[in-house]
DNA sequence: GTGAAAGCGCTAACAC
DNA sequence: GTGTTAGCGCTTTCAC
């Protein structure tokens, strides 16, 4: 009943009375073709609904030049945009894009590359921080060989290059700088107990993002036992989680630096539970300003980090002609978004209904 | 200096002095070969780091048989649970799976489907509800026959098939009902002035919603004039501007059911701009419990739609040998999920300090 | 201007 | 057990 045979070229030529080799040319469109076969070719491969196989295309052209991005999970706001990014950018210049997830296993991370591999991938795209250890850098430093040696490029995006000599394209945020500056504005409200919630010990995004945090609590002036940091990974619960503990140790502190909106988010809710209130009795500063961050209550102050720039300067990059752009990082500018979650610390002891949050 | 030249089968075979067949016999893994050329082939690719060429592979084998999802944007929490659960179930049944986007845009679909076509994809999900004009239905119909004449699968999640007997295969939430129990849940909490915004006419999953909530209205015994549609659209923005215009007409309701979560968000924040309280003031439910409905102030109460086991259960039709289920709609259970977003109504011209929300 | 023919890298008969 | 060979559908010299 069902024919399951595909149209070939050939059926297309029959039709049209030509060789093979000419419908080629026509539908390739990179060759002159009088007018009159053009439209014979034209209208017989319409007829029979014919589309090209791409894989036999592929196998004679050197590859399709496909944009594969790997990352964590798509459910991410973060990194859903930067998904995007790598899509539409990817889009606009007439490739394929195709999107695999690892959750966070560096197997399935090494499975997917691989299978890239086999799929002549022109750019492949690892996104976001991760622990860098000796078995990271083994599979990059192989990822990004074996990749140039067939022409592809590896773009890594918000992680680091184990070595700048590599083949690898990277592209990504100043972590430290933005943490610095959101931790700044809690310096200038007047805070000076302030708490990072999310810390992910080896993850070199957050590590960065922790020590910008030290380095701005240094430049104020304070001590290095200053800072105190909940290594508590990423994520709205961990987050909820955390803050919960913190408040029932009743520990001093009047101001959280969250590891990302997420965990703001979780950290909120918490202080909500306690019955406290942002800014009045504590300030949060959030980071990647997540599209839920302006429907937090209160809208929270956070970092926006442009993720889905970040995608788009990722396959820009690696589909440039600037292979000398190969060893040296690209970094992109991040800044603060003033909302309504910081305010000043409120007076020891004193009432918190001073007033409405007044950031510098 | 760059070689760009791949390893291929014949390199590994002369390698490790076998032929390519021989190659291929252990490589695909479905024949016996006795260990020690086995090993000898294994050791031998694993040195020259070889990768099948999935291309070659595909066009022998007739296509890799992947799967392709389309939606309108990764960044929409909905849109991105669908993809994720597609991404998930593809993944562990050993298939590759591609994402494409489109914008809402009918050429961009067009394109995809046809590049899905070209690649040879097994399966190709079409998500998210549509305005079903003439087009669509041609447009549905052509994929559908191109894609069954190959022996691959379309799928339409969440958007209805024009024709039962179209060889694809369907599968959606009961979005009628769900909006009905949304509505009737407001009801039973005593509310007789709700407001529906989120309309967009011409949107199947939209126009059931409203559907839904007309019946629920009727249900209850209230004239048909009770309804009251603003058909913004979908969105935060679209949310926060129809309420703000809706608070300003002074025109009097209870409460409001909004399209989605993300008009939800727009809804609330509205109502807070306002000085108004949700849900002493004003009682909102939601739609689809996106992530950031519990994050939201007060927690929302919603409908549960199992976004990413749409996703999965659509693979898993189409993947499944049951070509029987080609014309029936393959319909998923929603659910309210009660949060703190809907109280009593206010009393008339009284305080609505009365107490806490306390539905049903 | 157009056709014939040689592969691209691989798998699957079909020999031996 | 393993090698030889014929394609899969397409592009692209090279002839005519």
């Amino acid at each position: 009943m069902t024919q399951k045979k595909r149209v070939t070229i050939r059926d297309v030529a029959e039709r049209a009375g030509v060789s093979v080799a000419t419908v080629s040319r026509v539908l390739s469109g990179n060759y002159p073709v009088p007018p009159a076969t053009r439209t014979r070719v034209t209208r017989a491969a319409r007829a029979l609904d014919y589309v090209a196989n791409a894989h036999a295309r592929a196998l004679v052209g050197g590859g399709r030049k496909t944009v594969a991005v790997v990352l964590r999970q798509v459910t991410s706001p973060f990194y859903a945009h930067v998904a995007e990014g790598v899509e539409a950018e990817a889009a606009e210049r007439g490739r394929l894009c195709l999107v695999g997830t690892t959750g966070g296993d560096p197997q399935r991370e090494l499975d997917f590359v691989q299978l890239m591999r086999e799929e002549g991938a022109g750019v492949v795209i690892l996104v976001g921080g991760v622990v860098e250890d000796d078995s990271y850098r083994a599979r990059v430093a192989h990822y990004a060989h074996a990749l140039n040696a067939v022409g592809s490029r590896l773009v890594l995006c918000g992680r680091p290059s184990p070595d700048p000599d590599l083949p690898a394209l990277v592209v990504g945020f100043d972590n430290e700088a933005g943490a610095r500056a959101a931790t700044s504005h809690l310096l200038s409200a007047g805070h000076r107990d302030i708490v990072f919630i999310g810390g992910l010990p080896g993850n070199t995004a957050l590590d960065a993002r922790t020590a910008g945090y030290r380095t701005a609590l240094a430049e104020h002036g304070l001590p290095p036992e200053a800072a105190h940091v909940v290594d508590c990974g990423l994520g709205r619960s961990a987050g909820h989680r955390a803050m919960t503990e913190l408040l029932k140790q009743g520990r001093k502190f009047t101001a959280v630096f969250a590891g990302d909106d997420m965990v703001a988010a979780g950290v909120l809710r918490a202080v909500t539970d306690a019955g406290l209130r942002v800014p009045d009795d504590i300030s949060v500063v959030g980071y990647n300003d997540a599209p839920l961050a302006q429907d937090l209550n209160p809208p929270l102050t956070t970092v926006r980090t442009p993720a889905e720039e970040l995608g788009r300067a990722a396959v820009r990059l690696a589909l440039g002609d600037r292979s000398d752009a190969l060893g040296v990082p690209h970094i992109l500018g991040t800044h603060i978004v003033v909302r309504d979650s910081v305010g000043p610390p409120p007076r020891p002891g004193g009432a918190p209904d001073t007033g409405g949050p007044t950031p510098a």
